[in-house]
DNA sequence: CGCGGTGTTGAGACCTGTCAAGACGTGTGG
DNA sequence: CCACACGTCTTGACAGGTCTCAACACCGCG
């Protein structure tokens, strides 16, 4: 007998996707799990460059990303705009709007997505019943606050090459933790402008620094996937450690 | 009848500045207050430059800061620094560490700085016993991740001089509610290196950038005193809008 | 077949960095 | 009281990284 609607079919996999990234970083129990998995209200499907919350918009639920790609932006006056991080499947991207009440950025899908949505009084009856899940999902939006650190220290101290190796190299780590990696690569829709967003340039200077770590052996990005050729330097360019990433299953 | 160890008489300013920033976002009521007050377990004070908690470090208690700038930080390869974000009176400068166990960014002291020390364990205490303040203080992290991701976004899509501007009314805003402000202007203890360092400049150009903003009658910044000569021009330099600190005093 | 989005390339401009030297101020020790 | 050292601030000349603008190639899709 299930009694689960078919919607709830359809987010499966990013339940499971988020209940890995969870397990990456501290124990959740069975009963827990059941908890979480009640949470979802909908499933939603969006196209490439809808903006699913705009910034300063009220928000009374949070979207948890079932697969595609899903950016935090912001724009400045010139209409430019940054990408201040990436979700990808298994990640709230705006978990943190339970707390805040509205967001200083807004949410745009950069290929096509779909979200599970779980309203704020589902989250607030989890965390009151809880209370280790509460310290949890406290601990998540702490870990994307971690990888917004790691992003401005690169924009602030690193060269164009190095972010976007840097920024490779992230990618890798959080696709493996949700087993979206084969071994020297990965799918990596986003378009060199894209990119460019994330990494404070230019779309053509993106052009060329890609080109720049390819002719070094180092990367290739060819029909929306990159291979990676040598990740021992890549990850040197890029200074990359995964320490913040929290990659460590401890109580929290 | 006065139990309160004179220990916590110097902490007093610290827990002042602290329930201002609170209250400016949500109610605190007479008896959330005094558990808040009841946390802190001792003071310090550091030199300039001390590192008070190193990347990797565990930990096991949290910051308030008393008096005094503190920065989080993070260094490249080549020795470059780049300030995360600063903390001033009032600021919990690693309540993110209660769940995160260990920093991916250090601490130091930039100028003079006296401190409150609250262990865990009694974050722990408060959070199970007032499931308010446990929003209240996740709303907190959430309120640090949003000015870390303005940083972002000023590093990747402003100029040097937009950048500087908004640091500077970031900084009055901040100051203001904790009442550290004058009509025109605030003690700005930080070097022309420490603000290259904010800023992802070098000193030479921050100095050139100050000079440019000087002579357009936007700043002026002597003596360790930052003048702000015209608001108005200055915020719209800085595409400086508010909404990103959370002036709200609404429930959490 | 044509069109729009994407990727590529070149030339030149501009912003910011690098290096080096000197000015200024303050605290310390002789 | 002076001499000196050290950190900070300032300035100049030059280098280099990244941006701008413009043109063109490529490709999937209607």
């Amino acid at each position: 007998m299930d009694l689960t609607p078919p919607l709830r079919g359809a987010a499966e996999a990013g339940l499971d996707a988020h209940l890995r990234k969870l397990r990456a970083r501290d124990e959740v129990s069975k009963e827990e799990e059941s908890a979480i998995r009640g949470m979802i209200a909908d499933t939603r499907k969006f196209e490439p460059h809808t903006v699913l919350v705009r910034e300063g918009e009220e928000l009374h639920q949070s979207i948890l990303v079932v697969d595609g790609w899903l950016a935090r932006t912001k724009d400045n006056r010139k209409g430019d705009r940054q990408i201040l991080e990436l979700h990808i499947a298994g990640d709230f991207a705006d978990l943190h709007g339970f707390t805040l009440k509205c967001l200083d950025h807004s949410l745009t899908a950069l290929t096509p997505t779909e979200v599970a949505l779980v309203p704020h009084a589902r989250v607030r009856q989890l965390i009151d019943q809880h209370p280790h899940l509460s310290r949890l999902y406290w601990f998540s939006t702490n870990l994307d606050a971690a990888i917004q650190r790691q992003w401005t220290f690169a924009l602030g101290r690193l060269s164009a090459r190095a972010r976007m190796a840097h920024l490779f190299c992230e990618f890798f780590v959080r696709l493996q933790i949700i087993g979206r990696t084969q071994e020297e690569g990965f799918e990596l829709p986003l378009t060199q402008s894209q990119l460019s967003e994330c990494l404070g340039l230019t779309p053509v200077h993106v052009n060329r620094t890609l080109q720049s770590l390819r002719v070094q052996g180092l990367v290739e990005l060819e029909g929306r996937r990159l291979s990676i050729l040598d990740a021992t330097r890549l990850r040197h360019v890029a200074e990359f450690d995964p320490d913040y990433l929290y990659l460590e299953r401890r109580p929290r």
